[in-house]
DNA sequence: CTGTTAGCGCTTTCAG
DNA sequence: CTGAAAGCGCTAACAG
C-alpha cells in the first residue's frame, strides 16, 4: 500500500492520544461488573433501576461509546451492520439515485453503507467484493460488472448474502430486482411507431450487459408487431458514453437512409444523440425516445419523452430483499421486475418528415 | 429497529452454514502455529520459504479470509480501514461527485468509505456522527449541516480525525477544503456587469450555510466594484429547491424593476430560475450566470454560463488529508481553498435589452 | 437480578 | 526463523 504521507517526522499515533473508554472502565466507575454494563449498554430489561442509573451516569461521564465490531466478534449472530452497495459509479445518475434509496432503507436497519464504484470492470467487482468479506458486511448489493457471478457462490456458503440489482446473476442462482426492460423497449418504440414511424434505429450500450440485450429484444418485438423491418445498420450497441453516442448518430445521419426516430437504450446513449441532433439543428425534426429518465430531460428544448424506470423502487426492494436474506430467509431466490413509465414531453411525439 | 420481514417461520442463521475457516485451521493444516500464518498473511518477510507455502496453499484450499475487525481491535494502531462521508445527499450531483472522488483516494489506502446523506439535518449530523465512531472509522469526512460543531472534540480528542469539505467547520478548529466561493461569484457578477447590466440580481439557498454567505459577499464586492447600488428586493435568499427558486425568479419578474440579469449562487437555484425564463420565454433576454455547474448545463438552449467548482479536486484534498491526519500529522488545522472557474456558454453573455 | 469464566479471531510480547 | 502465552473489547454460557 502506497501510503506516502508527507508530514512532520513525529511518527506517534496512538500514543498520545487518552485510551478510549471501555466496557471496564464504566464497571470500574459504577462498581458493578462488566456484564451489567453490557446489559445496560443491550437494553437487557433485567437489571435494577438503581445499577441501571449508576452505569448510565458513568457511561455519560466518561464518553463511553461501545466498539461495534469487538461486540460483534462475539456475537452469535456475527452481524455487523455493515452492507456494502456495488455498482457502476457513484457518480452517475442511476447509482447515485440507487445508493440514496439503499441508505434509507438501511438506516432503519441501523446498517452504514459501504458504496463503491465498479466502472464496468468485472475485476473490480471482484475485488470489492473480497474488500466487502474482509470487513464481514452482513450482506452485499451488487449491480453485477461482471458477466459470471460463479465465484460468488462461496461467499454466499460462507454466510453474506448477495442480491442484484438492475442486472440479472450469471451462473448464480440469486435475488434479482430488474426494471421491466423488453416492456419498456417495447413501449417506447410503438410509442414511435404510432407517431407515424417506420424508420426507428436503436442505440444501445455494452451489448454484454443484460439490460442492453432485453431493450434490443424490446425494440424488434414492437418492429414485429408493427409490421416493421429491421434494417442494416439501424441498430447500434457498444456505445459506452455520451461521445461515442453522438458519433454514432451522426453515421446514422449520414447515411444513404437515415432514422427518422431513435430509442436510445440508455441515459448517456440519449444525451450524446440529443448532443449530435442539436449541433445539426435537427432535434426538432428527429424524434427520440430515451430509456431511463435523466437530469434535466425536461429542460432541453424540445423537452425529452423516456421510458423512465423507478430506480428509488429498485433501490428499497434490492435492500428489503438482502435485509431478509440477512435475518435468514432461505426460500428460494426470487427475481422481481419493477414496471417502466412512459413520459411524453415533446422529443417523442415529433411526426417524420 | 422495525424489521418485521416476511419470511419462512424458520428463524435459523448461523446454525447451519459452515464456519468460515480461521487462523487457526489454517495453522492446523499447514502444521505450523498460528502466528506464523499470521506473518504470511501480513507479508512479514522472516518467514522461510517452505512454510510460506504450506500456509499459502493452506488459505487457498480453505479459501481462508483474514477477519479484519479482529485484526484492528488487537492492533496497536487500531486501525479500521474505514471512513466515513457525510455529506447532503448522496443522491445530488456535487455530493455525488464528491463521493466519487473520494473513494478514489480511499482505494488507493486500502480503505472502504461510508456515505451518509444528512439532508441539511444537523440532528442527523449528529447521529451519523455517532453511528461512524461507533464502527471506529477511521476518519470523518464531514460536509455538515450544522453549525455548530463543538461537539466533534471529544470525537478527534478520542483519536477519530475530521476534515471538513465545502463548508467550514464552526467553533472547532479543524482542516477544511472550500472553493473561493467569494472571488467566483465576484467573477461571476463582473461578468455579467460587463455584458452592460446594472439590474443583477442575487438569488441562493439557505442563508445559514456559508457558502451563500461568501457568495453574496462576492456579489456585493462586485457590485461596489463597478459603482452599482444594490437594489431592495434584488437578493433572494433561503430558496432551498428548484420550485421556490422558479417561485422567486417569477416574483422578481413581476416586480415593478425586474432584473435583467440573474446570479443564482446554486446548482438547484440555477436549475429552478431557468425554469421560470423558458416559462415565460424569457430565457433568451435574461442573462444567467450560476454558481456550481450542472450535468446539461450545455445542452440547454442558450447553453448556461456558470462558476465551476473543482468538486472531484476539493474531494481529493479533502481525503488526503484526513488521510494525513489518520497517519499521525498533529500539525495546526489549516484552510485551503479551491479555485473556481468561469465557464462561458451563452446564458451570460446575453445583453440587457 | 448479578457476576464469573471463557473465548470470538487476531496481533503482541517475549522466549527459544 | 518460529512458537507459546496473553489479551484487544466485548458477549455467551453458566452459575449463584
Amino acid at each position: 500500500m502506497p501510503v506516502s504521507v508527507n508530514h512532520s517526522d513525529v511518527p506517534r499515533a496512538a500514543s498520545e492520544q487518552p485510551r478510549r473508554a471501555t466496557m471496564r472502565d464504566v464497571a470500574a466507575l459504577s462498581g458493578v461488573s462488566i456484564k451489567t454494563v453490557s446489559r445496560v449498554i443491550n437494553g437487557v430489561a433485567s437489571v435494577s433501576d438503581e445499577l441501571r442509573d449508576r452505569v448510565t451516569r458513568a457511561i455519560v461521564q466518561l464518553d463511553f461509546q461501545p466498539n461495534l465490531a469487538a461486540s460483534s466478534l462475539r456475537r452469535t449472530d456475527g452481524a455487523t451492520r455493515q452492507i456494502a452497495l456495488l455498482l457502476e459509479n457513484v457518480a452517475n445518475p442511476f447509482s447515485a439515485t440507487l445508493s440514496r434509496a439503499v441508505e434509507d432503507v438501511a438506516r432503519e436497519h441501523g446498517t452504514l453503507v459501504f458504496a463503491g464504484s465498479l466502472d464496468e470492470d468485472p475485476r473490480r467487482e471482484m475485488e470489492l467484493v473480497r474488500a466487502a468479506t474482509l470487513h464481514r458486511v452482513d450482506g452485499i448489493l451488487l449491480v453485477p460488472a461482471g458477466r459470471d457471478h460463479g465465484y460468488l457462490h462461496r461467499e454466499i456458503r460462507n454466510g453474506t448474502p448477495v442480491v442484484f440489482a438492475d442486472r440479472p446473476p450469471r451462473g448464480l442462482a440469486a435475488d434479482a430486482v430488474l426494471a421491466t426492460n423488453a416492456e419498456g423497449a417495447r413501449e417506447a418504440v410503438l410509442h414511435l411507431a404510432d407517431h407515424g414511424h417506420t424508420e426507428i434505429a436503436f442505440l444501445g450500450d455494452e451489448h454484454l450487459i443484460s439490460t442492453a440485450t432485453e431493450r434490443l429484444a424490446g425494440y424488434r418485438a414492437a418492429l414485429a408487431e408493427r409490421g416493421l423491418p429491421e434494417r442494416p445498420g439501424r441498430v447500434v450497441w457498444d456505445l459506452p458514453d455520451p461521445e461515442s453516442a453522438a458519433r454514432a448518430v451522426a453515421r446514422m445521419l449520414d447515411s444513404a437512409d437515415p432514422p427518422t426516430a431513435l430509442f436510445t437504450a440508455q441515459n448517456l446513449v440519449t444525451i450524446g444523440a440529443i448532443q449530435t441532433l442539436q449541433e445539426r439543428g435537427l432535434h426538432r425534426e428527429i424524434a427520440v425516445v430515451g430509456f431511463d429518465d435523466f437530469p434535466m430531460a425536461d429542460l432541453l428544448m424540445p423537452r425529452v419523452t423516456v421510458v423512465a424506470q423507478d430506480v428509488m423502487r429498485i433501490g428499497a426492494l434490492a435492500v428489503r430483499r438482502l435485509f431478509e436474506r440477512i435475518a435468514g430467509d432461505t426460500s428460494p431466490p426470487r427475481e422481481e421486475r419493477v414496471p417502466t413509465t412512459l413520459i411524453v414531453r415533446g422529443s417523442g411525439e415529433i411526426p417524420p418528415r
